[in-house]
DNA sequence: ATAGGCCTGACG
DNA sequence: CGTCAGGCCTAT
């Protein structure tokens, strides 16, 4: 999916594109998108209010209302949000459309409908586990060395570790591999087994990476795109994530893959240990 | 900790 | 045909 740089350029572009903007109706075209209330109530909580101000929370978009609920959207592995007119080309699997002011409306689109929206109570997360068991914010200012060091203490190894949301917010798979690349990190090792130097060595590489993705607006691999439908451009500075068998811009050894928790892992032997 | 499931599409 | 893909949940 989108990883928190992707998401927060979308947070930037819609808060420029839609706020202030009032909803006028939507169309649920595959209402199992629609988690929790259903999408009768999702639909009659849109209609009529105005977006007030668009917030991220890890990899979650939260857009408040000014009647008293928020519009929260998951992209989950493909999804987009767009911003266009009415009688523009529409994108293939697009499963909702919100109308705003004529001829205005925002578009989600999701080919593999990993996402999930909802609408719920300002503030009240309980109906959406993820946004409710979130892990810290890496990019606010009381996100210190120490908190790292308590969001990985465990003996589990340090890339899943870093992708657990409950521990960190909204690092990913693509953002997981190159900070521990920057840090020098293999993704093997056991979370709690790093010293002071390699937490605030971590620390700065996880705020560093996630910084310069978003000023680059994401890392466009396959599907993301911003509000707009243009893509991002962190994918030039990818250092490991699908480098595999190329040679490490650091030291020239080859790029190794293999499969944690699942998911594709690269990384430089010779530069993480 | 791992595998499988949810889905569709691109590529070899 | 098989493999892989920015996520996340469940069951074993």
């Amino acid at each position: 999916m989108p990883e928190l740089p992707e998401v927060e350029t979308l947070r930037r572009d819609l808060s420029v594109l839609v706020v202030g903007e009032r909803i006028r109706r939507c169309e649920v075209r595959l209402p199992r998108l629609v988690s929790c209330p259903g999408c009768d109530a999702f639909c009659s909580r849109l209609r009529g209010s105005v977006i007030q101000g668009v917030r991220r929370r890890g990899k979650y978009l939260i857009l408040t209302l000014d009647n008293g609920w928020e519009w929260v959207v998951h992209l989950g592995m493909t999804g987009s949000l767009l911003v266009a007119e009415e009688g523009s080309p529409e994108p293939p699997h697009t499963h909702l459309v919100v109308h705003l002011s004529p001829p205005r409306l925002i578009r989600y689109a999701d080919p593999r409908t990993f996402g999930e929206t909802a609408v719920v109570p300002a503030g009240d997360y309980s109906a959406l586990k993820g946004l409710a068991q979130m892990g810290p914010e890496p990019l606010e200012r009381s996100f210190t060395p120490r908190k790292l060091a308590r969001a990985l203490d465990t003996p589990t190894r340090i890339k899943p570790a870093l992708m657990d949301q409950r521990r960190i917010a909204g690092i990913g798979n693509i953002y997981a591999d190159e900070i521990l690349f920057r840090a020098g990190i293999e993704p093997l090792r056991p979370a709690n087994s790093l010293s002071e130097e390699e937490l605030r060595r971590l620390h700065s590489s996880i705020r560093d990476v996630l910084r310069e993705a978003i000023s680059k607006r994401g890392s466009s691999t396959s599907d993301y795109v911003d509000a707009s439908g243009r893509p991002g451009s962190f994918q030039d500075h990818h250092k490991v994530y699908r480098r595999e068998g190329m040679p490490c811009p650091s030291c020239g050894e080859t790029i190794r893959r293999t499969v944690l928790g699942g998911r594709s892992t690269h990384w430089c032997p010779r530069c993480q240990r």
